[in-house]
DNA sequence: CATCTCAACAAAATCGATTTTTTTACTAAA
DNA sequence: TTTAGTAAAAAAATCGATTTTGTTGAGATG
């Protein structure tokens, strides 16, 4: 049932797009780090337009600061950073979700429980950490996405990605793996029952819980600028 | 205690993207547009490189679309999308309005009365439309500055540039414009006093006017695509 | 000993030209 | 008349080199 064949081939700034998005979300740079374009140009192995334009991008999509003559650095985090992100995708996702159930088809239904079963199947193999984040983030993709509003989940995708700077700084924890699992499979019952209030709360909570632990690991080596 | 006296000069690249966006939000291209370069490298006097950077931010921004081997168009207008946008808008400017009131202090009060006399000032110069439209996007920056969150701010404003995008396409409405600054005064008062339920009310009916008034100027000549 | 100047250096930004891809225009076959 | 096929033209994307700007450190000056 999958698609295009050989499919397009994205062209080379794309591609570094997306390469150095997942590098900046996974913490493979230093928070405040500056860029060394040359360095990249050699890491990546892309040329100098390319890889600019793809660094204008995430400029402007905010994981990166462009300082006038003086190139790209990695921005700074902070605590209450992490609070505004957390606190605005709680208010947001709960936005979302109330307008997804009132607007849900089975179609949604069947990609929610597809995800959900995804999402299962990833966590058989804990050692394969990326998979198990991509399906996660399906997941909650699939759980808005009949939200109606393409500038809503627009926004959440954005701060879920800079929800995800912070919360990868955190060391796997199984215990709290286990309770946002158990959470993902009520979203679902939830969901399937149209249960708006219910779902709203638990939503609320899951993001508090990834929040609280994200917090934990971030409170201390918040590495910050000098003057 | 002031700074830079003659400022630091910006790139190439910051001057282009910010003159584009201007003209983009403005009208000058029109709706599903395809964006030739060469044309707009001659029009701004700019060389390739610094406008290509600048058509890169302006994508991950949302005022133009990239596509994949065959350059940069102006995205299209869909009535459903400023639904979409004005809707939000005012969901998200309510939340932040709530915020900035129970937080803002009097440095806040004071920027906000300086913005309103700003804009009662560029109300007496019907001529000088981009002056209004400045001040205008000023007064309510400052009305929601105290809110508190940087990302929420952020967002506002993205949705703001994009309703604009809609309302400019209406002609002026000397009556509409008259219940839209009273409308401004009003928001001061209640701002004063921190009434911010009533503030709320007034702030979405303010918005919701805006969006009828842009819906029936869009309604017919949405320019769509043929396949 | 601290501060200032300025040349040498390093890095960012930009330019002009090349390569790659898409679109167009034309021709021939069905 | 329509449908492929193909070569020329146009446009987008990329590269390598140049220009501009910021940084550093040695030596001069107070």
């Amino acid at each position: 049932m999958t698609v295009s064949p050989s499919a397009s081939r994205d062209m080379a700034s794309s591609r570094i797009f997306e390469t150095l998005k997942q590098d900046l979300i996974r913490g493979r740079f230093a928070a405040g780090e500056k860029l060394a374009i040359s360095a990249l140009k050699d890491h990546y192995q892309v040329g100098l337009s390319p890889l600019r334009e793809a660094l204008n991008r995430l400029a402007a999509y905010g994981l990166l600061e462009q300082v006038n003559q003086r190139g790209f650095r990695v921005p700074a985090m902070h605590l209450e950073e992490l609070d505004d992100i957390a606190g605005l995708r709680a208010q947001l996702e709960c936005m979302a979700l109330t307008q997804a159930f009132q607007a849900g088809d089975s179609e949604w239904e069947s990609q929610v429980l597809a995800a959900q079963h995804r999402l299962r199947r990833a966590d058989e193999h804990p050692e394969r950490v990326e998979e198990w984040e991509q399906a996660h983030l399906r997941f909650h993709r699939a759980l808005l996405a009949s939200c109606g509003s393409h500038w809503l989940l627009r926004f959440i995708e954005q701060l879920h990605d800079q929800f995800d700077r912070y919360r990868r700084l955190a060391p796997p924890n199984p215990g709290v793996r286990e309770v946002l699992d158990r959470q993902h499979g009520e979203l679902v019952e939830l969901a399937l029952s149209r249960d708006i209030r219910a779902a709203r709360a638990l939503l609320d909570d899951h993001i508090r819980l990834s929040h609280s632990v994200a917090r934990g690991c971030c409170e201390s080596p918040a590495s910050d600028d000098a003057t």
